[in-house]
DNA sequence: TGTACATCAGTGAACGCGCGTTCACTGATGTAC
DNA sequence: TGTACATCAGTGAACGCGCGTTCACTGATGTAC
């Protein structure tokens, strides 16, 4: 029983008008479903409903679709992450919100893979563009991409003291690794089956053991 | 300049004699060079010197022989861990012996995931069989899993009185995700540049933190 | 305000490719008598 | 020791599929005069 979606309201026009846009949210639907792999050009622009080699009329190849639909799913992690940061209430002590925005940080990554699983692998699957580029487009609205939201907040750890400051180089792949590898292995790995409500106590665990590790 | 392999020797036989252990290689090579989804039937024939439809005689179909390549990729890892361990140079300190053996298996997971980026993306490509199942395809010399030996560790490791005990339970998810985490970034995301010489500094870090954050 | 024309987004048709898998077969092996 | 025969590993041919990509085109738009 396979989910055959529904064909696309025919166009009233002969010109689309926002193809661009058009292939870029089918091939964002289609990576949700399907991670990486399933961004196929010719399944975009059938959702789009245009003929396939309409496409290279917007992006030069089916790699440069799967790029910009890197970048989009790159950004809404930024941007959940920003909303995380957002939600955290005021610490008076400079070092437990530091330690909390860490925190928020790595539960905001982690949830968003479980949420957002096939996405999550698009934005970290094999690439010359890596996701630690500067790159406005995989930014959020902060206009920091998450690699660049986890360096500014370790940073702000080393101001306020809960980070040795001998200990600031690096630190992002260090504590980037450990959340990372958790995510992959609920995803994908053998804790699959973890709901994200019994995957909570091990996340929170994992950044015990971070926070712990760092300072 | 793509690289075109001999073709194999013909057979002097009608029958094969080893096709399942011939297919089963080829699929390995396939997995070294190309990870998961290279692991293609008809590819794995072509090098056996065999007829596309041959393979069915050994394989049920496609899945079964990447399972079967996932097997060994994983058993590779179990053994590249067990000769890491048995390497250890001998510690009147047990507290400091089990943090060495616990540090060992890191260190080889990593240099693995760097030596053998196909074989070990393979080895944790998405599956339903876990690389974490009791498999004796899967473990090394001494009969265990990656996973296992990982849990082995944990547990000398609350023996010798170098891991509280409370800290046990999911001890090894922890660790693994730092690791594994780690690995992913060195061979497919923004820390593939380094090599295997630059990286070691990381790789201690990260154990390092791990470490110190589990006790 | 009206018309010619350049621009270029989308069409239609086709290409070559490699894949997994199924079918009916053939040839070598080894076992039963 | 010799022969009939069952077994089954590997063959040959074909299937349908979906993909990315190229080509020459057509039709709507908007701009210059």
């Amino acid at each position: 029983m396979t989910t055959v979606p529904d064909p696309p309201a025919p166009r009233a026009t002969y010109r689309h008008g926002d193809l661009r846009r058009a292939l870029l949210a089918a091939g964002i639907e289609l990576a949700r479903d399907g991670g990486p792999e399933a961004v196929v050009l010719r399944e975009a622009t059938r959702r789009a409903g245009v003929v396939p080699n309409a496409a290279y009329r917007h992006f030069a190849n089916r790699d440069a679709l799967l790029q910009a639909v890197r970048a989009a799913a790159l950004s809404e992690l930024a941007s959940a992450i920003e909303r995380e940061l957002a939600g955290l209430r005021r610490r008076r002590d400079p070092v437990q919100a530091a330690r909390d925005r860490l925190r928020a940080i790595g539960t905001a990554y982690v949830h968003y893979a479980q949420a957002e699983p096939g996405l999550f692998r698009t934005a970290f699957s094999a690439s010359d563009r890596q996701p630690t580029d500067p790159d406005p487009e995989m930014a959020g609205g902060s206009g920091l991409n998450p690699f660049q939201l986890l360096g500014a907040v370790l940073d702000q750890m080393v101001a306020v003291g809960a980070l040795p400051p001998t200990r600031r180089p690096g630190a992002e792949y260090l504590a980037w690794s450990s959340v990372h590898g958790l995510a992959m292995l609920l995803i994908d790995g053998p804790l699959q089956t973890m709901s994200a409500a019994e995957s909570g106590p091990v996340v929170q665990a994992l950044l015990s053991m971070v926070e712990r590790g760092l300072a």
